[in-house]
DNA sequence: ACATTGAATGAATAATTGCTCAAAACATTG
DNA sequence: CAATGTTTTGAGCAATTATTCATTCAATGT
């Protein structure tokens, strides 16, 4: 009823009064003056929209036993385990809920950090689950490039869907991902604004990085960055995953050549002077997730239950 | 104590495997190794432990939970807050729509119903917002009388305005604002038709009432009813808002003597056993608003979220 | 050992929610 | 203004969730 308003004001109005004042839909459409379906579908309108953030409260005993044996085991500053359903492969669900708690417990500091975020599509879901957070005093940093290989907007680059919820300084990097030469990419990154932006991302105080997988799926692959002729080249080297761009062996190390020659991202920032969070689980991500944290590419993870069980094995 | 942390973790998983995995009940049954029904139990009981904390991320959701404590804190029937917008101050845009909503709400109920309502150009305002409604069972009455003191229509006074988008009877008083003596105002009220309206508002269902304020601005003053130096005397005893004429301090006590003596409306109509809804904001209103709640001279309320953030201050 | 109590369980059932589909309302276009 | 495509709506139905109730099980006191 009431005229017009906001569609998703209703939505909003629907989901309290379901989620946080415990009516019955039925209520809902009595109290909006809507029917019972419609109240149903502001319902759902609402939770497809996002507006609804449900969070569990418990530090499930497995879980967190878990993450204390992973952060003995590789040496880790952070580790969070979600549970999984026995069988889970399921994309992001879970761990991108986990990667944004622990993204908004960052912005919610009071003293001013530096955050630098990776791309990819967990976090893109991560950033999803974020509720708006006004930050004016943080400072958000892209460590890699947000123009896809045909000139739009690299899709899964997360720092304009963060800048979108969050009030933080935000810092994109005007480059693609990859650039089409070494001597490309070295004068791109002698730009002056790029210079600053580099430079922003070595003092980073957080990271939230993707880790990649370099099989036939991988996402570089998948979403054009490399050719398959690259990809197939990397494998032959022996590279099996890659954090924002760069590729890396099952050692960890990071490989020298091909495509790694051309990657425009900021390095990877110190795992010495700040925290570096990998957020990725499943098992095809595997090997990948293990040469990271063996190696200590990263010092930070977030996964799930099979994932972290599989990394103790 | 070990039990029943254990099934508080059990309560977690579930509970967690509902709400952000998604899983129906049957498939965490599946997953725990439990029952259909155990499941249900498990995850209802992390919802009573207040494991599960859910959010909506959006103005609306803040404006209900302020309703809430609002009506809890100072008793209200009713209370409708709407999200202001960065100019807090700005005349009556929401509330009056807010207003209209509620109006109407009424105004389509099946069994026939008296609704009384007081001046303002917050309700004005409210009454262009409605649509027109077709309610011949209805009775609308005017507690204020509806002559300015030049012997023109009272500009703010709003049944006029409601009767020509509304069918219902109305009963408009044919009397000033403000009496020129306390025996001018008896006399007015002895004429037969006048009592007749005055007992048809005695027996008010609902009320939509304006609350004003009586600072250098007082709509009461600007518009001609009282002169300045009844304004000042108000003021020096104290009176620091207003409803339908009668001035009022900031304990909610009706002023006595002094233009009071002279208000030709009706009395505000009982709130024991009717709904009397103020409709108000901003801050040069905010005294005049919390002597009104307060003392109970009104059980509904209509306001910005600002100003009911100040109440509950 | 045995009765008693109280929590836990699963079956049955009631209530609520989600989905599909056809009709209606709406907007757009020729 | 008719024709068209799109969105919104409510009814009916299927799926899911909540509750009730009789029963079991284990623990405790007599």
């Amino acid at each position: 009823m009431a005229g017009n308003g906001n569609r998703l004001d209703d939505a909003a109005r629907a989901a309290w009064l379901y989620y946080i004042a415990g009516n019955t839909q039925e209520e809902i459409a009595a109290k909006l003056g809507v029917s019972r379906q419609s109240a149903q579908r502001l319902v759902s309108q609402a939770m497809a929209a996002g507006l609804v953030k449900v969070r569990i409260d418990h530090p499930i005993a497995e879980c967190l036993r878990l993450a204390t044996d992973l952060k003995a085991r590789y040496d880790l500053q952070f580790c969070d385990i979600v549970p999984s359903g026995l069988d889970s492969d399921s994309t992001t669900i879970g761990i991108a809920e986990a990667a944004a708690t622990e993204i908004e417990r960052w912005l919610t500091r009071e003293d001013p950090i530096v955050l630098t975020i990776g791309t990819g599509r967990t976090l893109k879901a991560a950033v999803e689950c974020l509720p708006r957070i006004d930050c004016p005093h943080h400072t958000v940093v892209s460590l890699t490039g947000n123009i896809s290989p045909d000139g739009a907007a690299a899709y899964y680059n997360v720092v304009f869907t963060l800048a979108s919820v969050v009030t933080a300084k935000t810092f994109p990097m005007p480059l693609p991902v990859i650039a089409s030469s070494a001597s490309e990419r070295k004068m791109l990154h002698d730009q002056k604004i790029v210079r600053s932006t580099l430079a922003m991302a070595e003092r980073a105080d957080v990271s939230f990085l993707g880790i990649g997988e370099l099989g036939e799926s991988a996402p570089l692959y998948v979403d054009g960055y490399i050719t398959h002729d690259e990809l197939l080249a990397l494998q032959k080297t022996g590279a099996v995953g890659e954090i924002v761009g760069w590729a890396f062996d099952a050692d960890g190390e990071i490989i020298q050549g091909l495509t790694n020659e051309r990657v425009a991202s900021a390095a990877i920032p110190s795992r010495d002077t700040s925290l570096v969070i990998g957020i990725a689980k499943g098992s095809v991500k595997r090997a990948a997730i293990r040469a990271a944290v063996a190696a200590g590419l990263v010092n930070g993870l977030i996964t799930d239950e099979a994932t972290a069980r599989a990394l103790l094995a």
